[in-house]
Parts: structure tokens; sequence; C-alpha cells
DNA sequence: CCGACACTAGACAGATCTGTCTGCTATCGT
DNA sequence: ACGATAGCAGACAGATCTGTCTAGTGTCGG
């Protein structure tokens, strides 16, 4: 009856997983520099030298740390965006997923701003956020074009700013209003550019459809 | 005629003057933690007894940097500000401003954020943030009524998203162009605060006058 | 049974960090 | 002329950081 196999019951997570969840951990409350590689196998229970088989630097481990979070922050919002059956939900539900995120007590902004500004500029904290940059906006440029915009890059860019801006408002203020602030921008900007361009002949409500 | 009165022709500037040039320079660029004492002190031509002698410590120069970082910011913005001359082209100046800036090649975002972000929670930096914090908000609360704005502190909070956002944003894509984005957006915010809500009669124009 | 493997514990090297202290020099007000 | 002040140069202490290395332990497949 006790369990024995590792998929029902992993005894213990391996060494490489301790390291990858105390790194997410401390890294995020403190930052990537901040913290040294001892606080962290002293966190994770585990020998320096699995850290050093397994991640070869603190580089290494910083890299995997922020893979980490990009895969795991776009499975949340993909996860999230699956609950809508339109466009226009879809859009502001990612506004809906960060508001939940910046509520939580441990919230402290992007980790990858985060990160990137205690690195130097050309190193590997530069690559893995800008390949999370680049998801974003092309996030936001499909869902405005699902959503019906008129220009969807140009949607996504000012839907850019206000995930950003309501980011780091959270943080900063410690205050998660900031996200439903921008929920509604969002949707404001999003109706102006499904309406009629120019002419303005504006339905109250009409564009519900798509 | 070599200089000799120190107010027309400042042979050198003081010790504390240099290391706080430093120490702008250093910290804004690579982070407050990643830079050491020793490198602020060879980039200024000073010996370190100096900077203890000034600062007390690398938190009181941290400390002076940010504040020195947070008045420059003041008189820069309502230096600009001083050029319109009506409400409304003041409160979208602010974005003119942080495009100029964003512009510039040694941008790296907001100052105050990055060295939050590596930084513990309560100390010191938090404080100075705080202010800037505050004031911005102050700002755009002003601003926002003196435009007419329906509900000044409601525009003012949709306002500091756009500004973080366009700043983050300029930072992280090496792209200046959020920062016209978040003009563009402001703009039509304003129009939507200050134009009637629903069945409010507008006068274009009117509230020129403050 | 045994060898491969993953891991632990901790010493160690070398660099770097903050902060203190001593000693010397230049300038300036009185 | 002289003391006070400000600054320079650099050694030094003590802590902390990354990264390496040795040696030992436990587990598991064949």
């Amino acid at each position: 009856m006790s369990a024995a196999s590792p998929v029902t019951a992993p005894r213990k997570p391996s060494a490489r997983a301790r390291l990858l969840a105390a790194a997410d951990e401390l890294f995020y409350a403190e930052g990537v520099h901040t913290v040294g590689i001892d606080r962290i196998i002293e966190h994770a229970g585990v020998a320096k030298a699995s850290l050093y088989s397994a991640f070869g630097s603190k580089d290494g481990l910083i890299r995997a740390y922020l893979e980490g979070r990009h895969q795991r922050r776009r499975e949340r919002i993909l996860t999230a965006l699956q609950r809508y059956d339109n466009p226009r939900d879809r859009l502001l539900g990612v506004f809906d997923v960060l508001a939940e995120l910046a509520a939580s007590a441990s919230f402290r902004g992007c980790a990858f701003y985060n990160a990137s500004a205690e690195s130097p500029d050309g190193g590997v904290v530069q690559e893995v956020c800008d390949e999370n940059r680049a998801w974003t906006r092309a996030l936001f440029t499909d869902l405005a074009r699902d959503a019906g915009a008129r220009d969807p890059q140009a949607l996504a860019a000012q839907l850019v700013v206000l995930y950003d801006g309501s980011s780091v408002g959270a943080r900063m203020d410690r205050n998660a209003g900031a996200a439903t602030t921008s929920r509604t921008v969002a949707a404001a900007l999003l109706d102006a550019a499904t309406a009629g361009p120019a002419t303005r002949t504006r339905g109250p409500g009409m564009q519900r459809g798509l």
C-alpha cells in the first residue's frame, strides 16, 4: 500500500528540480544577482556540485530559471484563455490573468524585466527576455486580429504598453488595481479599433458578435 | 586670463559632486548592486575615504543617487511643461519628455524601478521610489484636473499605467516608439474623459481658462 | 554482486565586496 | 605663518562570491 511508483508518489524530486524551484523562489523574490549560490543550494537542500553538474554555472541556472518562467507563463495564459468562447473576452482575459497574479502576495513585477535590470546588456538574460517579449507581442497581435481590429499590430502595441504598465504599477504601488485599470482601457481601445474607421457611425454594443 | 573664480570656471568639481556623477552614470547603466564601490571611485577619480566621508555608506550613495534623479526628473518635466499654454498640451507634454528621453542611447528604463528590482523590499530604495511614484501620480492628477477631466484621479491612474508601460517597452524592446504610442492613447483617453459622459453637451476647448 | 550513476558534505582557491585606517598633500581663512 | 579642512593613495580586515575538487553514500539495472 505504501506508494512505490515514482509517478504516483515521487518520494523526492530530483536535485535539478529542487534547484530550479529554489532559484525560482529566491531569484524572483530578491533578484538574480543579489541571491548567491550558497543561499540557493541551502534552500534546495542540495550539494553545490549538483548545481554545477546540472547547470554548468550560475548563468546557466539563471537562464533555466527564466526559461521556466517563460514556459509557465505561456501555459498559464493559454490555459486561462481557453475558458472564453469569443475573441473579445480572450483578449481581455490576458489582463484578468495578470490581475490575478498581481493580487498574490509574492508578486514582484515582471521576472524578466527584473532580471534584465541587474544584468549586462548583451548577456543570456536579454535573449530570454527578447523571446518573452516577442511572444507577448505576437499573442496580442493574434488576439487583436481575431477580435477584428482594423490594425492588429497597432492595437497590439497599445495593449503591450498597458500590460507592462499595470505590471509596473502593481509592483511599485503595491496595488493590484492597475491591472483592472488597464483592462478597462484595453476594452475601450479594442472597441474603438473595431468600430467604424473615421466616418464614425457608432453603434453601441454592436461589435459583440465577433 | 587663466580662470580664477570658481564660479565662472570651477577648476574641479568637489569630490562629492564627482562621486554623484559617477554613481549616476554607473548605477543607472549597470545596476546599483552590480556596480561596486571601487568602480565608482575609480571612475570619479576620488579616494575611497572621500566617499565614506561624504555619504557614510554605499546605501547612502544609492539614496543620494536616486534623490538626485528624482529632483532632476521633476525639474526636467516642469521646465518642459512651461512651454505649453494650455492644459491639454501640458498633460501630453509629459509623454513628449519621456519620448525624448527614451530615444537617447543611454536610456535604460526607469532608474527607480531598476534599483527597486535588485533591492530588499523595505529598504532605503523603496522610500525614494515611493516619493517618486507619489509625485508622478500627483502631477498627472493635477494635469487631468486642469484639463477638465471628469474624474481626475481615475484618468491619472490610466495615465500612470501608460507612462510606466512605455518606459518598460522602450527599454525592453530597444524602441522608443512606445512613448508615442502611449501619447496617442493618452490623448484619446483625455478627450474621452473631458467629453460628455453620455448626455453631456460638450463644448470644445471651453475649459481653457484654467 | 557490481559497476554506473546521482547525489551529499565540505574543504579550498581566487576574486571581489564593503568599510576602516594611516599617512601625505594642497588649499584657504585668519 | 598656521591650523583647519578637504582630499588623495593605498594597505588592510573580514565577509561573501563563484567555481573546483576530493571523498564518501545510496540506489538500481544487469
